[in-house]
DNA sequence: TTGAAAGCGCTAACAA
DNA sequence: TTGTTAGCGCTTTCAA
């Protein structure tokens, strides 16, 4: 910049206004510092200017893993939406190890970024807290430490498998197996509740043995399906809480004998692809990770500019596909009473 | 700062020695300001120190997007080795649009970022000039733009494709069709010739009927698997280049009234979400994705330490998996000559 | 073992 | 319309 200047014949903070455009500058001086800056291939030094300005334009997201597709559309609603802004986004991926949340949330509070984006884990309330007692302005997206007060954006992951056992019910499905996570964590208890009250709802016996769970990953699911496919007494009908465990699902419904939908039925709590917009599924409960991702973005972007607005709390809905073949192929629907069951339109109402 | 040194009752240098650990300090004086430090909650200002020591520690990941397994898991690589080492990802998608990707290279360049890890579109080479010209290091990962001397690191995706067609042919199939990316980038044409090769090798004719190549998405997976399903003759094998595509295949077998792999053996050049070793494929040649970016952001770290070193190229292997149970059922080997057909080993060797 | 002064590259505030 | 001064928060250099 120095170089600019001495280049141009003129002083520091003329280079200053003409790369920002701003105060005033004659025509002909601002073609000469742009002449020298082009010359001299000058690019401004933005750490600089954030020293200055005391912000960064840099927000960071906390997650456990971009490896999987729920989590890697959160990565990408966030970049979105921050891009959209003019903002970077710095990655940390903490595997769900508080150690590794800790450092992450150190380096961020020493390197002065805006703002955090962050999916905490049960453990994270202490590096919440802290950045609370620092000023750091943060949303919790996805999962939220009930106890800190803060922004935050979820999903409604009851109202999902709900929505999707319901279909399956209404359309003549009574042997609905359910394949989820683990019910250790808040989300897993919600998915498993929404199946088992849609059942309860429309008189559907409850049976533990349709009922599996565990770790989300695709050999789970494809394990567990082998093995429900391999039982005396098939299910008719399939709900799985889970992207990757849908994954193995299809696998083991590869290698069956069973054809889908028309032998078994698969309804899937599932993430698509950023930019996809298809499902393998019979019924889909789309989680709407890129939305929930944006809007939690821009949530902390209104925090970003009124710093003592009360703190909101917001909940995506899932949007639900319903594969057109699927709905004409009931299989168990009673011929005399055709509509006994209700049509999935009213039970999502 | 200011107010830990006043609080401590010492200069602001004395306060930095301490935080740094470095230099000279009495240990008693030490104590008193470790005090303050805590007292007030000092936090040191990483920008103030990337300003005097012209580093931010910061990688930026330029890459098409982090939306497909293949893209995620690079990101992935990025990030574990950067984290190792101390340093930040900035996160940039490009969604292979030459307009963001300037607009992310200034941004990186003003930043002052230490290195870039990119993953070129045909039309980065001014970009990476740009790159070259105002001395910022960087490494090209998957893709390279030829005309640019960077460092490289990339996989080798025909012997991918290649060793896919192979053991399906070693296990006696002969009607092996292939689902593959348009071949409009160099990629697409490497994994369709690796399948091509293979096929001419072993003496079978290359059928134009069998070989479809579109957009790298589930739904074009599903409706040419569909496709090829439904027609009169049906393939017996089936070579699949990519994880996206993959999908949509196993949405369309698990549809149709045939079992895998007995009627028909999936080979997929495909990418395991990081932490999974679990594959859906009678064969797969594991994209080593995860390796390949790690190893890209080592050698970019490499150049950061020596600037002057002669730019390295490197290719990162496949791993091959192959499904246990597929090796014992093949479906047309001739019973008067078993060994026909070579074993995988010899074909891979 | 400690500190004063200068400077990293830029901009806000004020002055001319 | 342009420039001078001071300072963002820290570290390096030199001195005590």
């Amino acid at each position: 910049m120095k170089d600019v200047a001495k280049h141009a014949g003129v002083s520091l903070i003329t280079v200053s206004r003409v790369v920002n455009a701003n105060g005033y500058v004659r025509v002909s001086t601002r073609a000469r510092v742009l002449a020298a800056i082009d010359t001299l291939g000058y690019i401004p030094n933005q750490v600089a200017r954030n020293l200055n300005s005391r912000q960064t334009n840099t927000l960071a997201l906390v997650l456990p893993t971009i490896s999987d597709p729920f989590w890697h559309s959160i990565a990408r609603g966030v970049e979105d939406e921050a891009e959209s802004r003019g903002y970077n986004v710095l990655l940390c991926n903490t595997d769900d190890d508080a150690t590794k949340e800790g450092r992450y949330i150190d380096a961020q509070l020493r390197s002065r970024v805006d703002g955090v984006v962050i999916i905490p884990t049960f453990e994270s309330g202490p590096q919440l807290r802290r950045l609370q007692r620092q000023g750091m302005p943060f949303v919790q997206v996805h999962r939220r430490v009930a106890a800190i007060d803060s922004d935050f954006v979820g999903m409604d992951s009851y109202s999902g498998t709900r929505a999707l056992a319901c279909h399956l019910i209404a359309q003549g499905r009574t042997r609905i197996a359910y394949v989820g996570g683990a019910n250790t964590s808040s989300t897993g208890v919600d998915r498993l509740s929404g199946y088992r009250e849609a059942l309860i709802d429309a008189g559907i016996a409850v049976d533990p043995a349709l009922i599996k769970t565990g770790l989300y990953r695709a050999r789970f699911g494809y394990e567990t399906v082998r093995d429900l496919l391999a039982a005396p007494l098939r299910p008719d009908g399939l709900v799985v809480s889970n992207s990757t465990l849908a994954l193995g699902a299809l696998h083991a419904l590869a290698e069956a004998d069973v054809r889908m939908p028309h032998d078994i039925a698969v309804a899937a709590y599932y993430t698509l692809d950023h930019g996809e917009d298809y499902s393998p599924f019979a019924v889909t409960a789309v989680q709407q990770t890129y939305d929930m991702a944006r809007l939690g973005t821009q949530c902390l972007f209104q925090r970003l500019e009124d710093p003592e607005s009360p703190s909101q709390s917001v909940t995506i809905p899932n949007r639900i596909m319903v594969h057109p073949l699927f709905v004409c192929c009931p299989v168990a629907v009673d011929p005399e009473t055709p509509d006994a069951f209700p049509s999935p339109v009213s039970l999502l109402a």
